[in-house]
RNA sequence: CGGGGUGUUGUGUAACGGUAGCACGAAUCGUUUGGGACGAUUUAGUCAGAGUUCGAAUCUCUGCACCCCGACCA
C-alpha cells in the first residue's frame, strides 16, 4: 500500500478532551474515526487491524477442539422472541425501534433470543448433539456512557459463539477447552502476559461466568488476583467471598482492568422459552444445555493499544499489526539538478525494494510521498506503530544499503540491500 | 440515569459586552530536505433557537452535541 493513495491523515495536536491513550493515539494516528458517542469507523489502517484480529479469532474458533462452524444472524430481531425470554423490558441496553405500521423490533445486542429458535429447527436427537455455530458481527447496545474510545461503544464487532450440549458435563468440559483457546487468542494478540481469566458472577444464566480481563489503568473494571494461588476474581465474587475460593487465601492484589471477552453457561435458559429439546437414547425429551462465549473485536484492538504504546505512539505486536513493514522513502534535495538525479536514484531504490517485498508476500505500507520531511515520516511512522521500520535514502543509498529499525526498540542499523529480503522474512 | 465541564475554520487555541486573531492543516510560488523546515500570498469559523442590549463568541433561557466522574454494564 502506498501512503500517498492512502486514505488517511495523521493529525499532529492531542485532540481536545480525550482521557484514554488509546483513544487519542488511534484517532491521530487515523485509525478510527469517531461519528458520535461510543460510534467509530475504521479506517484503512484501522480496518486491517480489525481483520488481524478477525482472523485469529476466527481460526481459533473453526479449528479443534472448538470446532465452530461460522455463520451470520441478523441484526434486526423480533420483539416476540425478547418478550419470550423476559428481556424486551429487562434488558437495560437494549435498542428497541419501530418499524412501519408501528411493529416493534429490537436491534441484536446478543443473540440467544435468535440461535436458540434456529437451533431448534436443526437439534432432534442426542446424535446432533454437541455442535457450536459462531458468529463475527455488529451488535448494537445503548449504553448509558460510551467511553475511552473502543473500550465502550453502543455499536461493535462481536464474535459470539454458541454451543449446545445433551449434558451439563459435556458442557462443563466444553467451557474449560474454550477458557484456555481464549487465552491462546489473547496471546496470539500480544496481551497474553497482561490477560487474566477471572471469575465472575453469571448474572440471571448461572452462578459463576468466567471474564477475561486485560490489565490496564484505562480499563473500567476491577479485578483482584490471589497473592497466594494466582486466581483472579472480578468484583462480584470478591464482594460475596472474601477469601480465594481456590485456596482460601485473603491476600488480593487489586487491579484495574478491561473485560476482553466473556464466556457463560447458559444451562438451559434459553432452550426452555424457546422449547429447544433432544431425545436421549432412552427417548426421553430434554432440554439442550447452552454455552454462549463472546470476545469483542474492537474492544480488544483498544486494549492492544492501550498496553502497547509510548508517547509517540502505538507499538503493534506483529500478528495484530495492519502491516508489518514502513517503508520510509526520505526525500532527497531536488531542486539542485546535479541531485536530482540522485533523487531518482534513490527513489528508484525504494520502488524496487517495495516491488520486492510485494512479491514475497511481505505487508508493507510504503512512504512514497514526495512532500514530507524525513522527520515528518519518522514521527508518522512511530504514530502509526507498524513493527519494522524501513529507511532508504541518500545515506543508505551511498553504502547499497537499508536502515532498519524495530519500533519497540532503539536501535537503528544498516543491513546490505542485497539480500534483505531474508532478513525481512525472519522478522 | 444523577453530577460536573466544554462547544470559535479540517485540527489545536485566543479575543473586558465593542474590528473574530494566532498556530497547524490545505492551496500557489520560491528556498529547503535523516526527527514534525522557512518566507510570501491564499483558504476557511463563533453548535442551534430565543431573549437582554445601541451592540453578544462573551450575559440569560431552551434545545442539541461531546468529554469527565459516578451508577449501570445478560
Amino acid at each position: 500500500m502506498r501512503q500517498s493513495k492512502l486514505f488517511l491523515k495523521t493529525i499532529k495536536e492531542r485532540p481536545a478532551g480525550a482521557e484514554s491513550s488509546s483513544r487519542e493515539l488511534l484517532v491521530r494516528a487515523g485509525y478510527i474515526d469517531q461519528l458520535m458517542a461510543g460510534v467509530y469507523s475504521f479506517l484503512p489502517l484501522g480496518f486491517r487491524v480489525l481483520k488481524k484480529i478477525e482472523n485469529i479469532i476466527r481460526e481459533n474458533m473453526v479449528k479443534s477442539p472448538v470446532n465452530g462452524q461460522e455463520i451470520l444472524m441478523p441484526v434486526l430481531q423480533p420483539k416476540e422472541n425478547w418478550q419470550k425470554t423476559n428481556r424486551w423490558d429487562n434488558f437495560d441496553v437494549l435498542f428497541r425501534l419501530k418499524g412501519s405500521g408501528d411493529k416493534e423490533y429490537a436491534l441484536g445486542p446478543t443473540h440467544e433470543e435468535v440461535v436458540a429458535p434456529l437451533a431448534k429447527k436443526n437439534i432432534l436427537s442426542y446424535r446432533d448433539l454437541p455442535f457450536s455455530v459462531f458468529q463475527i458481527q455488529t451488535k448494537f447496545r445503548d449504553e448509558l456512557r460510551a467511553k475511552s474510545g473502543l473500550l465502550r461503544t453502543r455499536e461493535f464487532l462481536m464474535k459470539d459463539l454458541y454451543s449446545f450440549h445433551a449434558t451439563q458435563e459435556d458442557l462443563d468440559k466444553y467451557y474449560d477447552k474454550l477458557a484456555k483457546v481464549y487465552l491462546n487468542v489473547f496471546k496470539q494478540c500480544g496481551i497474553g502476559k497482561l490477560t487474566y481469566r477471572a471469575l465472575a458472577s453469571g448474572g440471571s444464566f448461572s452462578k459463576y461466568s468466567d471474564e477475561f480481563q486485560t490489565l490496564t489503568e484505562a480499563g473500567e473494571d476491577i479485578i483482584y488476583i490471589c497473592k497466594k494461588c494466582g486466581l483472579a476474581i472480578n468484583k462480584d465474587i470478591k464482594n460475596e467471598n472474601p477469601i480465594c475460593p481456590k485456596c482460601k487465601s485473603s491476600e488480593f492484589e487489586e487491579k484495574k482492568a478491561v473485560e476482553v471477552g466473556n464466556i457463560f453457561k447458559l444451562g438451559s435458559n434459553f432452550s426452555r422459552p424457546f422449547d429447544l429439546k433432544f431425545r436421549d437414547k432412552e427417548g426421553i425429551e430434554k432440554p439442550v444445555i447452552m454455552g454462549c462465549f463472546g470476545i469483542g473485536l474492537g474492544r480488544l484492538m483498544g486494549a492492544v493499544a492501550e498496553v502497547s504504546h509510548d508517547e509517540k505512539g502505538i507499538i503493534w505486536p506483529k500478528p495484530v499489526a495492519p502491516f508489518l513493514v514502513h517503508l520510509i522513502y526520505v526525500v532527497p534535495p531536488q531542486r539542485d539538478p546535479a541531485k536530482r538525479e540522485k533523487s531518482s536514484k534513490v527513489y528508484a531504490t525504494a520502488e524496487r525494494i517495495y516491488n520486492t517485498l510485494l512479491k514475497e508476500n511481505i505487508e508493507v505500507l510504503f512512504d512514497d510521498r514526495q512532500d514530507k520531511t524525513a522527520g515528518e515520516k519518522f514521527a508518522d511512522a512511530d504514530l502509526i506503530g507498524i513493527p519494522a521500520r524501513l529507511v532508504v535514502s541518500e545515506k543508505t543509498e551511498a553504502v547499497k544499503s537499508i536502515e532498519i529499525k524495530m519500533r519497540n526498540s532503539a536501535k537503528a542499523k544498516l543491513i546490505p540491500i542485497k539480500g534483505f529480503i531474508n532478513t525481512i522474512k525472519k522478522l
